[in-house]
DNA sequence: CCTAGTTTGCAACCAAAGTTACATAACCTA
DNA sequence: TAGGTTATGTAACTTTGGTTGCAAACTAGG
């Protein structure tokens, strides 16, 4: 993360047969039979992007529907004043961009890899016929997106209800190593910056607040290496 | 608005022909064929609450997916400490609710009556399987459910760089008057509790903020009815 | 191994927003 | 219209968060 600015070029490579697993790993796809899966596959267009490389600027109009097959993106949002807020990092299987594609109007946020990516992506049309052609995929679709809004809401909330430090302890939590209890650390590194831009505040304050949390006795930090020491107070604090 | 604490007992009317005008107003719903048409109201359930019901709890499981018949109605989330964040007024036409049955978590949001209200609603099997068999209402679905991202996107980006008095003035200007430019008053009217829920902020600061706002010369609060005097001047502040 | 760029640490200060505490005005209902 | 309830106006004060300004620590590439 924390690349700096960006041209658009994309690649767009030669297309290639899918590898199955990838197919499988789009929610939107899974379990269909094998001639609605060749039919998406054929309308899937590949893409590459190099790290700081955007693949959707807000407020350009687009019609494609992307999906992650490698690499990370982060999808933020910018102000004016040029800060940005990071409203989700994008991994594997992820898709984006279904606000543009699905209500006609322009990308609400712009989407930028974090290091080399694959992408593959539907037009407009496309998306639309196969809604209608399998059911399933609707179905999908509308879990998918209904997963995305309850997520937005609870961002709202958090912003609206919660100082800052709360939002990073929850922030901590969701990064924390998955199964580890205590002692666990981050599954990726997050700079301050980073930390700051998904939490909507600036990067002294949340070293500020990474000092708090060590005071209280909920983290550690280590060689700027940030270190749970007691989820459950953290958990509370978030 | 402002209404206090409130029961949730429901009154389930027995069913009875939907006027054609409602259906045609929900945006699921329009341009169906006559079929199709009475294939979704024979789903319909109809019901009725007063001021200040909850057609729905946040954290309760639901499946129902609702539409506004006639009434309005707050959609809200409401922190520990008591304080509520509205997300959107409903009115005749809209919809609610969508998120649990899309992805069948508990419902993300409360629902309170704001005066005497009737609703119709669908169980989440009805809701899909009009939707595979309709694909013309998976499409006005997915578009609705992409509007409603667009606007959480956009309040997540308001709440996390602009100041309370820009949420303000935004707000105001969503609500004014439509055709009216200047010299415009507000469609109905908020209360300061009503504003600070709105965007998310106390109701103290809201005061404070309507005060900078008459000092710009941007409105005029005149019987404390908000007139809007230099609606130029509002947008640039929001 | 060295350097340029990035990331972090931290203090001091300023601005915004939340809180507390009342007084006053408007509104509704009996 | 009287009297309670709800909505407002406003000031003072506290807390949080944003900003500024560096210096030090780190890291990746050459």
């Amino acid at each position: 993360m924390a690349t700096s600015e960006a041209g658009r070029k994309a690649v767009k490579t030669p297309p290639r047969p899918l590898r199955r697993p990838l197919l499988e790993a789009l929610p939107y796809f899974t379990g269909l039979s094998p001639q609605a899966r060749s039919d998406v596959e054929a309308r899937l267009v590949r893409l590459t992007l190099e790290k700081g490389e955007a693949a959707l600027l807000e407020g350009e109009p687009s019609d494609r529907l992307f999906f992650v097959a490698k690499g990370r993106l982060k999808l933020l949002r910018t102000s004016e004043g040029g800060r940005e807020h990071i409203l989700r990092l994008l991994r594997p299987g992820d898709s984006f961009n279904e606000v543009a594609v699905f209500d006609g109007g322009p990308a609400p946020a712009t989407v930028m890899a974090l290091e080399p990516v694959t992408l593959y992506y539907l037009r407009r049309k496309d998306v639309l016929e196969l809604l209608s052609r399998y059911p399933v995929v609707a179905e999908q679709v509308t879990r998918y997106l209904a997963q995305q809004l309850r997520e937005l809401v609870s961002m709202v909330e958090d912003l609206s209800f919660k100082h800052v430090s709360a939002r990073l302890a929850k922030l901590l939590l969701t990064h924390a190593q998955p199964a580890a209890g205590n002692g666990a650390g981050l599954r990726e590194h997050l700079t301050q910056q980073d930390m700051a831009a998904m939490i909507g505040t600036a990067r002294e304050v949340v070293a500020r607040s990474l000092r708090d949390l060590e005071q209280s006795g909920a983290i550690r930090i280590d060689r700027r290496r940030i270190i749970i020491t007691n989820r459950k107070l953290l958990e509370e604090l978030a």
